[in-house]
DNA sequence: ATACTTTATGCAAGCCCTTGCAGAAAACCC
DNA sequence: GGGTTTTCTGCAAGGGCTTGCATAAAGTAT
């Protein structure tokens, strides 16, 4: 098989203890012995054992993510942010999907625990909280997106939406809107309804009303059968804050369908910005999640936080900021109503 | 810390060889000790040291997944399937990305290594085949997408783009189009050239003589700047065969910003029926690579080859299929600059 | 020159589990 | 009942690395 250490101990002339810690870097190595061990470790194109070497330590090198669904873009890119971080201080990532399922569940964490992670990042609020104290009990760094407070071995990196979200209703405001629809992510979501709140709360402070205020799943039909409540509101919306880039496409083009235009009759906000924002028609205009930074900072967190003494946690922020595209224009003198009208009229003289 | 065996052995009144044998369902062990070592298991709530294990086995229960860039979309069901599959069967996934660096590309492998992982999925052209025999030197399984002939320890999964592009070429001609455009992928990507290949031929058997066909690479833009090429060609392609679905809805944003309805004017098809393939409008006919049963049978691939005796790999291959949505329609009568010319007088009226 | 640090290396005891070998007990055969 | 085979369990030797303790050599202070 492979080399082991003893070989090149040997091959040093030295013994296996100082092998491991010249690869090791402890301090009070002569040069001299270290250039040996070098040379023979480079003679033997020699690795050691990661196994032998996690069971003598008693950690491994990995660093777990846990995310929901791998398949949703929106979890991409932290992934990507986060591997690479990782990847760049010499640890490895294990990637973990609970697909929502509470069996699934349980197992991830039983992994977690098992391969002695270092750390977790609990990129999804399908996790109970109990699983964190579960992890840190082990001394496994937990970071997550949930509002805990930061403790030992518990940091969070949470996303400050307010920012883009303040942005979005003065470009809102600015182009003349006065009547907002909204449709939110689910409502048993809590981040969903966070925003929600915080939307609310916004337009009302700069004196646009919303409504209807209606939910939906973070799904693409969902944000499609949505829009047929809003439809027939009394006050028909000359702009709607959708809670997802893909709530927003849905919302699109069920008013497409409904023979309304994005933005000339109606204009569209997503939340995410999601990679495929800008290939749809009309662009979105959309606030961006600072995904790939967000899976960065997760990992720099739990790196840091296990560095410290105290391996006390602490709470980072990333923040939103709007992007204006297409899905957004001046409010239209039409009411959405009178609009449908006129066009469906106009379709049948053509 | 966490228990160990010996602990549930003193518990159990066996000693831990037992204990691991009941775990690891060896035979020949009573029912009755059985019995009393999963109490105390249970007990305990003990659960066997990775570490330890892989050490004493000189294997992992990892299996590596290798692709080239974690945020394309593409890649993400694929990653599912091969890691739903691994779970299944109790193995965990290791997953690696090149980003098409070359450093980075010799660590990964340096990292399969290390963790001796059982096996290992290459879903990257951009891996040289060398890495392959220093892979299997080590007794580690490898399924490739390349098109290598199945060896020891080697195994591919292949797509037949063959079938779906058929289908596709029947569709077309039987909606009565005659002239026929081409954007593959990148020159340089063996994938892109074969399903080039295919489709030219293809197209020319069923009389068909696709003229211009261009190249770009697999982003967005790039067919936006295609369809350039296409546009001032002598005879306007009534329908354009696009490499991927990214380039085609590059192409179809390019088109109707010229003014050129997709598909009244032009129809379009795209390649691998992305999830965003149906979002935009109009939405994407395509054909589909399954990507998630990919990823399960890559998986499957490598965990039936290892148990072989001879270990001798075999040869996959997963079917593609065309998805008829809305961009494509019946060739129209006008030609497409004639079309262009018209619209834009339209406009001016207007 | 003596006593005390500091630096540099080796010894050997783990880390926790698996498994070949061997012995004991039980089951079977004639 | 003696001899075989089959079933069950334990002993102990790894597997390859880390690290506390001990020792030796070199340096520094007195």
């Amino acid at each position: 098989m492979a080399h082991t250490m003893n070989e090149v101990a040997k091959l040093a002339k030295v013994s296996p203890a100082t092998v491991s810690r010249v690869l090791s870097k402890s301090p009070y190595i002569s040069a001299d012995t270290a250039n040996r061990v070098m040379a023979a470790v480079e003679k033997l194109n020699y690795h050691r054992n990661v196994h032998a070497r996690r069971l003598a330590i008693g950690k491994s090198d990995l660093f777990g993510l846990v995310i929901s669904e791998i398949a949703n873009p929106f979890f991409a890119e932290i992934i990507r942010g986060f591997q690479a971080a990782a990847w760049d201080r010499g640890f490895d990532v294990l990637l973990l999907n609970t697909e929502y399922d509470d069996k699934r569940t349980e197992a991830v964490v039983q992994k977690l625990v098992e391969n002695s992670v270092r750390g977790v990042a609990i990129i999804t609020s399908s996790l109970q909280d109990s699983v964190i104290s579960t992890l840190t009990n082990k001394g496994i760094g937990v970071v997550t997106c949930n509002p805990v407070p930061a403790d030992r071995l518990v940091s969070t990196v949470t996303i400050d939406y307010k920012r883009g979200l303040v942005q979005a209703i003065e470009h809102v405001a600015s182009l003349g809107h006065r009547r907002a629809a909204v449709i939110a992510g689910p409502q048993t979501n809590r981040t969903a309804s966070t925003i929600k709140q915080a939307l609310v709360e916004g337009l009302r402070q700069r004196g646009l009303d919303p409504d209807p205020v209606t939910h939906s799943d973070y799904h693409f039909d969902a944000g499609a059968s949505a829009v047929q409540a809003i439809l027939s509101a009394k006050h028909a919306p000359t702009v709607i804050f959708c809670g997802s880039d893909l709530i927003a496409m849905g919302a699109i083009i069920a008013l497409e369908e409904a023979g309304i235009d994005v933005p000339k009759d109606v204009s569209i906000l997503g939340i995410d910005d999601i990679p495929f924002s800008f290939l749809v028609r009309p662009a979105l205009t959309t606030i961006r999640v600072p995904r790939e930074q967000l899976g960065e900072t997760a990992f720099a967190a739990l790196d840091k936080m296990l560095k410290l003494k105290r391996q006390r946690g602490a709470e980072y922020v990333v923040e939103t900021e709007l992007v204006v595209r297409k899905s957004t224009s001046p409010e239209r003198k039409f009411a959405l109503r009178q609009k449908a009208t006129l066009l469906a009229q106009h379709d049948v003289e053509t």
